[in-house]
DNA sequence: ACAAATCCCGAGTGTTTTGATAAGATTTGT
DNA sequence: ACAAATCTTATCAAAACACTCGGGATTTGT
């Protein structure tokens, strides 16, 4: 029941780019540098950001990414959705194109598990980009609010 | 965020247990036929809730296992925790021992891995195999109510 | 006493996932 | 033209996962 670095590196590139918004395009690099992740690897996780249009990207130089739509509009959930896949704690109960088995209608534990999907989608899809924002600036007012760790 | 077959199949063997209590103990072998598990590698699970003192074992011929307490004193929470370590999204919000940053308390994301960390743990720790037993009763009064997939 | 049933334990194995690295191609501002 | 960036593809090592196997130890029915 872990999450992969994927959906936390993710994350923090989102908030990272969520708290740079309006200052153009910032670069991989950048991000990389400040939440301390890879950059190559960085590279690969918002290439699925950027399909999703969760993100855009600028080529050349003094390019780099920007978020997609206003923070308000992106919640956590859509980004560990695109990183991690359909929210679930099991595939019989995915929130897209679920295996069901034949039994399904019979199974004590698949409402089990539904009921856990729901509640962890309900946490998720009530948190945007832009409460992150507002909740980081209410912890720490002076510093820049860099996430050190996911 | 995906359970692994050791939580799945232990709860499976748990749920077994429940219906099947009151008969004298019940071999791994039949539960592993049952619940179509391997029987080697449910020999591993169990060892593990036997350790934790959700079952008891009886030893010798006709001998098998039994719940370590009553069904409405087992969680499933109980269950997963004892297959898949901790409840946590993430390492910095175990349960126990979690491996705190030094910048923990300014995360901003921490606070969502604690949210969904509660969440999971609220739902689990809700349901007892009791539960499980009654809404298999009421899914299905005719047919024994076998789990076939979880 | 003996054999069958059953639990107990540790080691090994193939597959998949994870997290990263590398090399080169493309685009663009200066 | 050049440097700064993104984009694409390929590769890879380590860990986790899901078993599998072999051999003991213990108890029971006959």
């Amino acid at each position: 029941m872990k999450l992969s670095t994927r959906g936390r590196y993710g994350l923090k590139a989102m908030f990272d780019l969520a708290v740079h918004m309006g200052e153009g395009p910032v670069s991989l690099k950048s991000i990389a540098e400040r939440q301390d992740i890879s950059e190559h690897y960085l590279e690969q996780l918002i290439a699925g950001l950027r399909k999703a249009g969760l993100v855009k990207s600028v080529r050349g130089a003094q390019g780099g990414y920007v978020l997609g739509r206003e923070p308000a509009k992106i919640r956590v959930g859509d980004v560990i959705r695109v990183l991690e896949g359909p929210i679930a704690p099991v595939d019989c109960v995915s929130e897209e194109d679920p295996e069901c088995c034949a039994k399904a209608e019979h199974c004590v534990t698949r409402t089990i598990w539904e009921k856990v999907r729901d509640s962890i989608s309900e946490v998720l899809d009530s948190i945007t980009l832009e409460d992150m924002v507002k909740d980081a600036e209410k912890m720490d007012k002076e510093r820049k609010y860099y996430m050190y760790y996911i």
